[in-house]
RNA sequence: GCGCCUCUAGCUCAAUUCGGCAGAGCAACGGACUCUUAAUCCGCAGGUUCUGGGUUCGAGUCCCAGGGGGCGUACCA
């Protein structure tokens, strides 16, 4: 084997494989035709013959056959030591063999890189999940579902991203460096600016932020973007995962249920082919428009359980204790109903359907319910057990706001490090006036596993969270 | 955090209920082959069995501690 030649600064590619494979995929076997094309990837299996070598040449697009021999092909000797794992450029004519695979004939040919480390089996590739999220670049070569889950996610990002600005939305990054934690109920990580002498918490949640540009004027703004929460990792939980934030001036609840369905049911169509997608073996129906329960009835219609707001105290603990919930004495009604909710309800949601009539005592930032007491506009979106998004008729009255911050504050005093502190340069943006407004946020991992039927965020995500291999 | 399971060659996996020489396929390396399709065939090489202790004449296997991972659970509006 000759010294390896210079590896070139470029290569100019005239076809991806995908577009070989288009253009002459009704070619009869045995023809040689006079196009010539020049295509790049890796060499991913060898068939080495004698005098001629068959190779396979994958790139982002799909595989096609290398056909090569000592006559044709320069360098033949070496071309047939190449590594599978590595990068190649071919030029050559369009052909098939005689057995009518589609290939290109090895007329040129250059290494632009090479692969000093073993590929995984060609047959079996990665089952490793830990070897598969260290290292994706691999698994993205040989794990044919790894990459069609990140391409439809990628799919699933422009789908959002065009029906908002088609609809008047602004596109809009707000800062990630928050001096309060604020607009979720969770846990932050902590970071230290030297130059400001200050702590400062990576964001759990644009949405403060978000209506603070409601208040300058922006009457349709989103966001989406990574937020950050200091909690467990399990299937469906990533200390960093990314959130789609919308806000629209004027609009309530029921706009944004109707925004809601319309935007998920027109990415699935677009992306899965059908606003109805097979998630574990079970089909679910993302068509507009979805059911509406209020949080009661879904939770009478999934146990049985006749509980309100109205109920009295005691009877709300009983219910707890006997799902098993261990009450802590700083609930309130509404938060032994939203537990009694997740607890006996929610696993059970098929859906899609909202969920609406959250108690104001675990909504500190929604606005309270126009015809109900005690309870607020705000409803989540659930499919396949899952809170898909979360939404409100914002709270916009600064006055309602700082007894609902302080009612937060409180809880944190008592310990809750995922309660809410008062942030009073927010309150002073409410004090300018926020119009009516509509918010919505959604997991747009969670909407990535739904429509990729994953089941563990992990899968859904290029580099989830791992903890730092210690043999490094 | 807690519980259960798991870790063997670059990759995928073996290694007899009950402790007895650590193996195969693919990849790699050397060779044969002018139409293969996970090519085939011949040959060669490949190991701190996650780490550290312990029991034993003898440990991949049993015990203890630690590490990584998976699942469940808790937490996560």
């Amino acid at each position: 084997m000759s010294d390896p030649p210079q590896i070139p600064y470029r290569f100019e590619r005239s076809h991806t494989v995908a577009h070989v494979v288009e253009e002459f995929s009704g070619l009869q076997a045995g023809v040689t035709t006079e196009t010539r094309v020049s295509v790049s990837g890796r060499l991913m299996l060898r068939r080495d013959q004698g005098r001629i070598a068959f190779g396979t040449l994958q790139d982002a697009s799909g595989r096609v056959q290398l056909f090569a021999t000592a006559s044709a092909t320069p360098d033949f000797e070496r071309f047939t030591t190449l590594s599978i794992g590595d990068w190649i450029g071919v030029d050559g004519v369009v052909m098939t063999t005689r057995r009518g695979e589609l290939s290109v004939r090895v007329d040129s040919w250059v290494t632009l890189a090479r692969t000093r480390r073993q590929f995984p089996d060609k047959w079996h590739g990665l089952t490793d999940p830990d070897t598969r999220y260290r290292r994706r670049y691999l698994d993205l070569w040989v794990s044919e579902e790894a990459r069609t889950v990140f391409t439809r996610r990628s799919a699933i990002l422009s789908g959002l991203r065009r029906r908002l600005d088609a609809q008047g939305f602004m596109e809009v990054e707000t800062p990630m460096l928050h001096p309060i934690p604020g607009g979720a109920a969770a846990k932050p990580f902590v970071t230290r600016h030297e130059a400001l002498d200050a702590d400062l918490y990576l964001r759990v949640a644009p949405e403060l932020y978000l209506k603070r540009l409601v208040v300058g004027g922006m009457e349709r703004v989103y966001e989406i973007g990574r937020v950050f929460r200091n909690e467990g990792l399990s299937t469906r939980h990533n200390p960093e995962f990314t959130m789609l934030e919308l806000y629209q001036a004027y609009a309530d609840h029921g706009d944004i249920m109707e925004l809601t369905e319309n935007l998920v049911a027109g990415v699935a169509g677009e992306v899965c082919g059908s606003t109805t997608v097979v998630y574990g073996g079970r089909e679910i129906d993302f068509a507009a428009p979805w059911r509406r329960l209020t949080m009661e009835q879904a939770i009478a219609e999934c146990s049985g359980l006749e509980v309100s707001l109205d109920s009295p105290p005691t009877e709300l603990r009983d219910c707890c204790e006997r799902l098993g919930i261990a009450v802590d004495a700083s609930w309130g009604p509404g938060k032994m109903l939203l537990e009694i909710y997740e607890k006996a309800a929610e696993p059970n949601l098929w859906g899609p359907v909202f969920v609406t009539d959250y108690p104001a005592e675990v909504s500190p930032l929604s606005r309270n319910h126009r015809s109900r007491p005690g309870y607020t506009e705000r409803f989540e979106g659930i499919a396949a057990g899952r809170e898909l998004c979360n939404a409100f008729t914002e709270l916009t009255d600064p006055d309602e706001q700082r007894s609902r911050f302080e009612a937060q504050a409180a809880l944190r005093a008592g310990g809750d490090d995922e309660a809410m502190a008062v942030d009073e340069d927010y309150l002073r943006a409410l004090e300018y006036g926020l119009p009516p407004t509509g918010g919505l946020g959604i997991g747009v991992d969670r909407l990535t596993m739904l429509l990729c039927d994953t089941h563990a965020i992990r899968d859904a995500l290029l580099f989830p969270t791992l903890r730092p291999d210690p043999s490094l």
